[in-house]
DNA sequence: TTGGAATCAGCCCCAGCAAA
DNA sequence: TTTGCTGGGGCTGATTCCAA
């Protein structure tokens, strides 16, 4: 069995919205420069779990990681940069790229795993080739615990390093019916912002005093993510006056961080204000569905109560399901086992509802 | 593709201030 | 008085820009 080759030569073909980002991989330890993190950003646009060919040897199953190309015109827009200078932009980030490892932690043994990025990552000729580690396809795909839903142009127009990082975990809760953000001790913080060796010890000592931590690292990532993603608002913490987090104290001393912030859902809702739905069965001209009507059956499934006068119809059921990848894009997930339980007694409601209402008119 | 110069973010140290 | 936070400023290295 071949592994997958995925060239991309042309413009056209990373022209999306946004990249997917597993929780594992957001919450992990990791560091590296605002161009590999682009870098890095790039392949994730791309990344699929289809493109892990399965082989089968014997009794046993292996999948076979992918290969992806990247041509010097994705790169030159991809990085903002003449395709006279994409030499210099792009071949020592890679190459530094190309032997990063990433911490995951394992919740069980409270320790991190490192493990290489990449099986082998190469920038030649104006080309640059990515060979996801195949021990790391479950972190590179999310399969297990859910994903960042990551806007490309607002990661890539961010220029700090700690600010990428910083909007990665904050798009991971855009919103708050799914969980929030938890406040994190500072030893976390260390690890997220890829501060700490794989001994667990801080690389830079200066950070040992939280409050240049908090100085160098998160007020400009805070002010850089404040100016760049409108949709993405930073609360004042009332009790110490500062702007986007809330410090933990004990005593005078600072333990640790909540971020303080907010998403604002109907703007995200409203940047795609209507969805062209595939025709019905019975008509021939296509009907459109608002995204709020998506999110509003969205929201009554989630929160899904039996016997409720404004529970869905089948449309609107079957509605949500067609458009579940714009759902997705927008932070909904709607295959998760809570959603999917809640998903088949609403349809079952709803089909028993508009049976009894035909036949109570005599149809 | 290479090499050098310019720029700027990140890092570190220090002094002053304030809270416990 | 001690301890921790804040802000200023200098140094370093990564990134960007430009010329060959």
């Amino acid at each position: 069995m071949a592994r997958q080759v995925l060239r991309y030569q042309q413009l056209p073909s990373i022209d999306i919205e946004f990249f997917k980002k597993s929780h594992e991989m957001v919450f992990s330890q990791l560091a590296l420069s605002p161009v590999e993190h682009d870098l890095m950003a790039l392949m994730l646009t791309r990344l699929s779990e289809d493109h892990w060919e399965e082989e089968v040897i014997g009794e046993s199953k292996r999948k076979i990681n992918p290969t992806y190309e990247f041509g010097i015109d994705v790169l030159c827009d991809w990085l903002g940069v003449k395709s006279a200078d994409i030499y210099n932009v792009t071949q020592e980030p890679a190459s530094r790229l190309a032997g990063r490892k990433i911490g995951i932690k394992n919740s069980k043994a409270k320790k991190y795993r490192f493990t290489p990025l990449f099986e082998d990552l190469i920038y030649e000729n104006g080309t640059l080739t990515m060979i996801p580690n195949n021990a790391l396809m479950e972190q590179y795909i999310g399969l297990t615990k859910g994903h960042s839903q990551i806007p490309q142009k607002v990661f890539r127009n961010l220029k700090r390093e700690n600010a990428k990082r910083l909007f990665s975990m904050l798009c991971r809760f855009k919103d708050p019916a799914k969980g929030s953000l938890k406040a994190f001790d500072f030893q976390d913080l260390y690890g997220m912002f890829g501060l700490l060796n794989e001994r667990g010890e801080l690389v830079k000592k200066s950070y040992q005093r939280t409050s240049e931590f908090i100085r160098t690292i998160i007020k400009p990532a805070i002010k850089e993510i404040d100016e760049k993603e409108p949709l993405l608002t930073f609360h004042i913490d009332e009790k110490s006056g500062n702007y986007g987090y809330q410090p933990l104290k004990s005593g005078r001393k600072i333990t640790g961080i909540k971020f303080l912030f907010s998403w604002d859902i109907e703007k995200i809702a409203s940047s795609k204000p209507v969805v062209k739905k595939v025709a019905s069965q019975t008509e021939q001209t296509d009907e459109e569905v608002s995204a709020v009507d998506l999110l509003t059956t969205y929201v009554l499934v989630n929160n899904y109560t039996p016997d409720q006068p404004n529970n869905p119809s089948t449309q609107q059921l079957k509605d949500i399901m067609e458009h579940s990848n714009w759902l997705s894009e927008n932070g909904k997930e709607v295959v998760d086992v809570r959603f999917m339980l809640n998903y088949k007694m609403a349809i079952a409601e709803a089909r028993a509802r508009e049976s009894g209402m035909f036949n109570s008119d005599g149809e």
